[in-house]
Formats: structure tokens, sequence, C-alpha cells
DNA sequence: TCTGGGGTCCTAGGACCC
DNA sequence: TCTGGGGTCCTAGGACCC
């Protein structure tokens, strides 16, 4: 489970829960597939909406943003707080969401302030209030803080945010490292952090895993679910033009021990013909018969652009166009029938297993599952939305 | 959080070179 | 041949986020 309305997290509903772990508690919940397409529908209209206010928006992620206000008092006519309201109605009556916004001096700070009232917050920090936000919250809730740094924080007696801010430069020199630096100077209201406008220019990597239950101990099996990661990660690759330079591959056992190694690749490739033989190399290596494993995954790094790809004097070049064409005519498929019309028979021993019930499968049950007239947005209730292709 | 899936960035230490 | 100092690049792994 990805997502909890707050009404079922009200009834104790956690992310992470397992769907038969929900059901347990509460019983009436409704569960849904996610719906990613219809997610980035409203997040480019909310980020357009933000650029109306601002020109340096900086997309964090699906469902968040930073807007830098500073200096558009004098162009709004308003205190920051008046603009940030201003932006919050917009967003709702064109869109029918609520958003909560957190303002203040650095991103950590605003940060805190959007988490501070949900849903359909408006928290303002200044300068001077600081220290109120910070000292009733713990220490791990804030920005970049996990368990691990707030148990180290918490030998040295930093229990709460304001704990933390407090603490002197030479603390901070001796015993952390840079995010945590730049952590504790923006709690301390200087920002380090710039609003970067630029979007993210592409992925560093692309990463396909996959739990299996029951776990299993069937090497032909699990090699299997180790090429279909591949294939699925593939995929992806070739959508955004992307040829990977290194391949990565684990397994995870039962007991959640990891074993995983990386392959660096002759050549730039996000073709699964050419990385079978790699990803079985590795398999071998790391596969124990003995093991029960649970999940396997594929990492594809070093990614490069696919223009760029440089080929040598001895690749073999008929080759490689002749692998060009059979996958863009398999993505062309793919596209017009759906996602598992055509693939590899490595993949195929997946099926070998049946997967328990309540386990999710490879597509939403309820995707093709319309009634007459219906189409997947109207059957959402979601509002019209001007769409731009 | 008794454990789903997809990402990013930082750092220490080794390899290699001059 | 041995030793010392310094720079760069790469990799494994840690930590964190949504």
């Amino acid at each position: 489970m990805a997502a909890a309305s707050y009404e079922a997290k009200a009834r104790g509903v956690q992310r992470g829960m397992r769907l038969f772990e929900v059901k347990n508690v509460c019983p009436s919940a409704v569960i849904l597939p996610s719906d990613y397409e219809t997610y980035s529908l409203f997040s480019v209209r909310m980020f357009e909406i933000f650029r109306r206010f601002s020109p340096d928006v900086e997309e964090y992620s699906i469902d968040e943003a930073f807007v830098d206000l500073t200096g558009l008092r004098r162009s709004s006519h308003g205190p920051y707080g008046m603009i940030a309201k201003k932006l919050q109605e917009t967003v709702e009556t064109e869109l029918g969401i609520t958003v909560s916004i957190g303002v203040s001096l650095s991103k950590v700070l605003a940060k805190i302030g959007s988490k501070h009232n949900k849903p359909h917050g408006l928290t303002i920090i200044p300068g001077m209030d600081i220290h109120i936000y910070l000292a009733g919250l713990a220490v791990e809730k804030v920005w970049g803080i996990g368990p691990n740094t707030a148990a180290f924080l918490g030998k040295f007696g930093v229990k709460t945010a304001l704990d933390f801010a407090k603490k002197d430069e030479k603390f901070i020199e001796k015993y952390l490292s840079k995010p945590y630096r730049e952590i504790w100077n923006e709690l301390n209201g200087r920002s380090v952090y710039p609003v970067t406008t630029e979007s993210k220019s592409s992925y560093q990597s692309i990463s396909k895993t996959k739990t299996f239950t029951p776990p299993s101990s069937d090497e032909t099996f699990v090699l299997a679910q180790l090429s279909k990661n591949l294939e699925n990660a593939c995929i992806k690759a070739r959508r955004y033009g992307l040829s990977a330079t290194r391949l990565i591959l684990f397994l995870r056992t039962q007991e959640f021990r990891d074993t995983g190694m990386e392959i660096k690749l002759s050549h730039p490739t996000a073709y699964p013909a050419d990385l079978f033989g790699p990803l079985r190399e590795g398999f071998v290596q790391l596969y124990r018969r003995l093991s029960l494993y649970r999940q396997t995954g594929v990492v594809l790094g070093g990614l490069v652009p696919e223009i760029k790809v440089q080929y040598s004097l001895f690749d073999d070049i008929s080759k490689i166009e002749k692998m060009a064409k059979i996958y863009s005519a398999i993505d062309r498929i793919a596209e017009k029938y759906g996602k598992y019309t055509v693939h590899h028979a490595r993949s195929l021993p997946t099926k070998l297993q049946t997967q328990h019930e309540g386990e999710r499968g490879d597509e939403p049950e309820r995707k093709g599952d319309l009634f007459k007239g219906e189409n997947k947005r109207q059957r959402l209730g979601l509002p019209m939305l001007k769409i731009k292709v």
C-alpha cells in the first residue's frame, strides 16, 4: 500500500502496510490501484499555477514544489502569507484539491511549516518564531534526518529539532557530514539550499524490483523474475531514450539479506538481448541453492542518452541496427495492445508459481473494467482538465 | 513500520599516476 | 629499489526521501 487517505490513517492504516493488514485494521477501507497518469495531469497543472506566482518553482516530486517568493511582495501588493493564501485558493478552485503550504526562510523550515497543519494548512514561520516550531518537533521529523542520524544525535541529548538547531558549530563540524551541516544552517534560518528551477535533466538510474510470495528457491523461477525486472527496466530506459553502461542485480532472501553485484557493460544498451548474458552470469554467482528468495531487482545505471552512444570499430553495426528495429516494434506493440503482449521467453517461468491472493498483479484490476459510457477519468470523478499534448 | 517500489546524494577508501 | 607526498578517479555502501 502506497498511500492512505486521512480518514484511513485515522483508523490506523499506515504507509507500507500490506493489503490484508489494511483490511484487518480497517475492514471498510476502499482499496484503489494507483493511477500515475492522473496524478501526473494534476501535477502539471499545479506547477503551472505556481509559476503564475513566481518563475522560480522547483518541482520537487509529483506532489510537492518549492516556490521562491523572495522579492515578490511589491508586485503582489501584500505580505508573503497573503501570496501563499492566494496560491492555495487558486489550486483549490481550479483543481479541486487542497494543498498544505509552509512559508519560511529556508527550504527545511518551509517543509516543517507545510507539515505542521495538514490538510489544507498554511503555516508561516517568521525568523523570530522558529524556536516555537522546532521545540515540539522530534529531530527525526526534520527533512533529511532519518532514524540513524536521530539515534546518533540522541546520544548527545539531542531529541528535538530545537536541540539540534541550538548545538554550536564546533559540535556540528566535529561529528556531522555535509548534508547535516546544511540542515543545521537551514534550521537556523540561514538558507543554503537554493530553489533550483531547471527540471531534472534525466534519470541517473532506472530500477525494477519485485517481491513474490511465497518466497522461492527455484533457480529457474528466480532467474525469470530477474529477467522480467530487466525487461521492464529496459522498456523504461528506451522510453526515455537512455542506454545503460552498468547493470546491477540483486536478490533478497526471506531473512532480508541482500546480495548484489554490479557489472560494467562493454557498450551502452537498453536491449534485454544484450543483457541476459551478463545477468545470468551475475545470477549464477549470487544464487545459493538453499536460500529462499523473496525479491529480485535490477538497476540500470550509468545512463547515457541513446543519441550519444558511440559504437566502436569492432561493434557489429548491422546487428545493433537489427536489434533497434526489433525493439522499437516491440515497444509499439506494447503501446497499442498492452505491456506484456510480447516478451522474452526468458521471463516466462515467472508463471511457474502462482502468486498469493491479494498480491499485486501486473496491472491494476480496475483498468479496462469500465461500465458502458464511462472512461477512466469520469469514473474517478475528476474535474475536467485542459490537457496540453 | 517487522519490510512495497523507485529514486538521489555523500563519503571513505582503494587504485593509479606523477 | 625504497620511501614520501599529493592529486584524481572510481566504487561500494550508507542514509535518506517520496
